[in-house]
RNA sequence: GGUCUGGUAGUUCAGUUUGGUUAGAAUGCCGGCCUGUCACGCCGGAGGUCGCGGGUUCAAGUCCCGUCCAGACCGCCA
């Protein structure tokens, strides 16, 4: 038997018991006649206790293991003399009579003590020492329990989880696939989904009106910190109902790991928001409310008054910075060069304060009365001491932009707190969306979303305004989920696809399976799916979804501890008749 | 495809603005001392291709060009 207990586990109650334990050596510490070594597994840390005039032999090995060792122990718990109130071993500590090593190990390449230690580039090749530090520990905990409660939830109101294959077929909307070549059907190509969309529908089909997932998708696009080739969705699709049955239904399913796993009771109703007016308030169809500070179009306000800038301008809009109004002018000169970064693409700044007589002072004071620079204020709703902020351009650009202002000032101001979760639901998204570059409509959401009846008429003269029964759920400023009602008819999804360019010959060749499943009596359904990764990271107040993924890739979507992806043989490339072509490949291959 | 930031000891970083003696600190590591530590303490020691290549210069970690790697962002992600 290696263990009889875990490190983390023996309390003072356990006094006089003779155990076994096994673990990581974390650290020792000699002080000659007696030496300490802290004992590490999963479950916590457990000091053991050496002594020169007990056991000099034993002491004297143990002098001799070094970090990341594995040991195995026999020895008496005793309560210490002196007591550590860190940790939850700390009243107690093991009199070590017998030592095994288990296993030696090199000196790792960072401590696993601090979590400071390590840079990221080192912490993903030894993603298994990481792993072993208190921070990712937590994380993977915390990833379980959310996954475990999803289950529960899902469970108790009916759903069953059903899984859907991986190797699929390749669509012409959304991302990019990842491609899997078929060794048996020489010159064809699987891909691994984006997520069970299809598939989930044609469940429906088949009867199963309340079905869910925790699934693996795949999306071959470019990286950031909250997004990974291969990520994680709570897919979940229901028959007969309506689109606030669905909500309802799931914001029972956030609600209930706020309480159950954060202890958070949320009793109201998620607010609920329409993307024009996320759009128009926030600049953002993801505006994050845990603070006000609304955009507010002065447009109509500002023309005709001899500023060229604003006078030509398609939009002019602005923010108020409640009690901003003594920012210096190299905060002022700060804010103003965060606009005009390439990223957020803005040519300057206009700000107005109110000073403390009432009056305001702008940037334009020689192109606006007092009487003008009053009517702003209204507008905001300023008060002595805050400071308007004031962006002009394309309307859409400065809307974009002014919603980055925002997000920078809040989060300056201290306003974006981690502890506090405000959700929303953006409802009555655009059923499509006009690409400049392809010249054609894209779905918004995906193909297979159902238009709202009301707007149906205006498929064939302006599709553009168009709204769907689509909607996202949003946390904080963060995309955690989306969703709709679908198409159950066969006409309607036809004349979709004719909305979208397709013609019928490829309609049939790429969704054909769908198209058929519908002639057999579809029922009406609507589902939603959260990305699971940025749900965890939420809830454990992380930025970056890498840290709730065990072994997650890197920016350019390498898994650097197992080095991939790489080459492969010559006859696993002739197995599969393919040929490598790299002659405009700037990188050439290394073996 | 683009923008920005970074790459110096095992690790985390300073030094680069303004080129100039032998490139520093902390931590880790090794050796010695130490019987109540728990960020143990004290003494001593080892440890560097300043990412790589080229250029400017009497002289380059420092300036210039190129390149690779990492991270953040824009495009992209129905």
């Amino acid at each position: 038997m290696y263990r009889t207990h875990s490190c983390g586990e023996l309390r003072i109650k356990d006094l006089n018991k003779e155990v076994i334990l096994s673990g990581w050596v974390q650290q020792s510490r000699d002080l000659g006649g007696m030496t300490f070594i802290d004992l590490r597994d999963r479950y916590g840390i457990t000091q053991l206790v050496f002594n020169m005039d007990v056991n000099s032999g034993l002491c004297l090995e143990a002098r001799e293991l070094g970090r990341e060792y594995v040991v195995q122990i026999k020895g008496k718990v005793t309560e210490r003399s002196n007591k550590n109130k860190n940790i939850p071993t700390g009243d107690i500590e093991i009199i070590v009579s017998d030592l095994n090593i288990l296993n030696r190990s090199d000196l790792p390449p960072f401590t696993i003590i601090t979590d400071t230690d390590g840079g990221d580039e080192l912490r993903m090749k030894y993603r298994y020492l990481d792993l072993r530090r208190e921070p990712l520990k937590r994380n993977m905990i915390l990833r379980h329990r959310m996954a475990k409660e999803t289950r529960k939830y899902m469970d108790s109101q009916g759903f069953i989880e059903i899984e859907t294959p991986f190797l699929i077929k390749s669509t012409p909307e959304g991302a990019r696939d990842f491609i899997v070549p078929s060794r048996m059907s020489p010159g064809e190509f699987y891909a691994l989904p984006q997520s069970p969309q299809t598939f989930k529908q044609i469940l429906m089909v088949a009867g199963y009106d309340k079905y869910y997932q925790i699934v693996r998708c795949f999306r071959d696009e470019d990286l950031r910190a909250d997004r990974q080739p291969e990520f994680t969705q709570i897919d979940c699709e229901m028959s007969f109902v309506t689109q606030d049955e669905i909500l309802n239904t799931f914001e029972g399913l956030i609600k209930h790991l706020f309480k159950s796993v954060k202890g958070i009771d949320i009793h109201d109703s998620f607010e609920r928001m329409s993307y024009k007016d996320a759009m128009d308030n926030y600049g953002s169809d993801k505006p994050d409310l845990r603070f006000g500070m609304q955009i507010k179009n002065l447009t109509d306000l500002v023309k005709g008054k001899g500023f060229g800038i604003f006078d030509n301008a398609e939009y002019t809009g602005g923010i108020c910075a409640k009690g901003c109004g003594d920012y210096s002018r190299k905060q002022l000169d700060e804010l103003t060069g965060f606009v005009r970064r390439p990223q957020i693409g803005a040519k300057g700044l206009v700000y107005a304060r109110v000073l403390e007589n009432g009056t305001v002072r702008s940037s334009v004071d020689k192109f606006y009365s007092a009487q003008d620079l009053g009517t702003w204020s209204e507008r905001f709703n300023a008060a002595k001491g805050d400071l308007m902020l004031i962006l002009a351009g394309e309307r859409y650009q400065t809307l974009s932009a002014l919603n980055e202002l925002r997000l920078e000032l809040g989060k300056r101001l201290g306003l974006r707190d981690k502890n506090r979760f405000i959700p929303l639901w953006v409802v009555d998204f655009p059923l499509l969306e006009w690409d400049d570059e392809t010249k054609r409509y894209y779905a918004m959401h995906h193909p297979f979303t159902s238009p709202k009846p009301e707007d149906m008429a205006m498929l064939e003269t302006s599709p553009g305004d168009v709204r769907a029964n689509a909607y996202d759920l949003v946390i904080n400023g963060i995309e955690i989920g989306g969703g709709s009602i679908r198409i159950h008819n066969k006409d309607l999804q036809q004349k979709m696809f004719k909305a979208l360019g397709f013609t019928e010959k490829e309609a049939q060749h790429q969704f054909g399976f769908l198209m058929d499943a519908f002639r057999y009596g579809a029922p009406p359904h609507g589902g939603i799916a959260f990305g699971f990764d940025r749900l965890v990271s939420l809830f454990a107040g992380l930025d970056s979804i890498r840290d709730v993924i065990a072994f997650p890739k890197n920016n350019v979507g390498k898994d650097v501890m197992i080095d991939t992806p790489s080459a492969i043989s010559e006859e696993q490339l002739k197995e599969l008749k393919i040929q490598i072509n790299l002659q405009n490949q700037k990188k050439t291959r290394e073996s």
